[in-house]
DNA sequence: AGTCATGTTGACGA
DNA sequence: CTCGTCAACATGAC
């Protein structure tokens, strides 16, 4: 369910609910139910992978995780995790991590990391990652406070689309090639999202999950490297080591 | 049926 | 204190 994209489109789904009274807060999510009550939703904003629901003066964090799902106006077979209850329809949250926090998203977020969002600053990504010389380039992808919203499936296309090889120490890949990954990581989220939304994104990948190079035609890496061990798919041919 | 995965956090021991 | 490893959470595709 979610990459940052994904994320966007749960965001765009429930925008009706903006400026909506909440008049019943259900579920087994370990927040105060009670505080949600006759309180009024005043935005609903992302951050990366985050989904914020915005009232005066707190905020819900509703994270998916690997699993998590949400209906409208629907429900699953599977416990409640957070079931909003508006006066015409009901917004439910399973498998999700949910934290209630005091403030404004404005005190934590730092909007420049997020790739989704207008206020990206590649400069200020660029930045980050020459203070992160040694690591492999596959965690410094998955890295949210430099990548926020990037999840694996885009660490492994985008590696795939500048051949960069995943093993690659930061410090050593060239400067205009560093930056051609970081413009990757926004234009390539922008696509996801355009593809996930016409459910074509399967049909775009050209490393991910993929048994053969689709440029060299020799089987496909698959390995787990770097501290994070996610899932690499890659070509030691077509993909440069740095 | 067992394995694996678009993710993150916290506990634990070296 | 830092590092790495593991468990936990939990669902569904194959």
């Amino acid at each position: 369910m979610p990459e940052g994209p994904s994320i966007v489109i749960l965001k765009e789904a429930i925008a009706r609910f903006n400026r909506k009274k909440v008049i019943k807060a259900t579920g087994n999510a370990k927040i105060d139910m009670k505080r949600l009550e006759n309180k009024t939703i005043r935005s609903i904003r992302s951050w990366g992978k985050h989904l914020l629901i915005c009232f005066d003066d707190f905020y819900l964090r509703i994270h998916l995780l690997m699993f998590g799902t949400y209906r409208i106006n629907e429900q699953k077979t599977t416990p409640l995790r957070l079931g909003l209850q508006f006066k015409n329809d009901t917004l439910n949250f399973y498998t999700a991590a949910i934290v209630l926090i005091d403030g404004s998203p404005d005190d934590y977020y730092d909007w420049s990391a997020d790739v989704m969002n207008d206020k990206f600053d590649t400069r200020k990504a660029l930045k980050k990652i020459r203070a992160l010389p040694d690591e492999m380039i596959c965690d410094v992808v998955l890295d949210q406070e430099i990548f926020s919203g990037v999840g694996n499936i885009i660490k492994n296309e985008i590696l795939f689309i500048t051949r960069i090889h995943p093993e690659s120490r930061a410090g050593n890949i060239p400067a205009a090639k560093m930056r051609a990954l970081v413009k990757t990581a926004v234009g390539y989220s922008f696509d996801f999202l355009k593809w996930k939304k016409a459910f074509q994104l399967k049909k775009h990948w050209l490393a991910y999950a993929k048994k053969k190079c689709p440029r060299c035609n020799i089987p496909l890496h698959k390995e787990y490297p770097g501290r994070k061990k996610r899932r690499s798919f890659f070509c030691d041919n077509y993909q440069v080591r740095y």
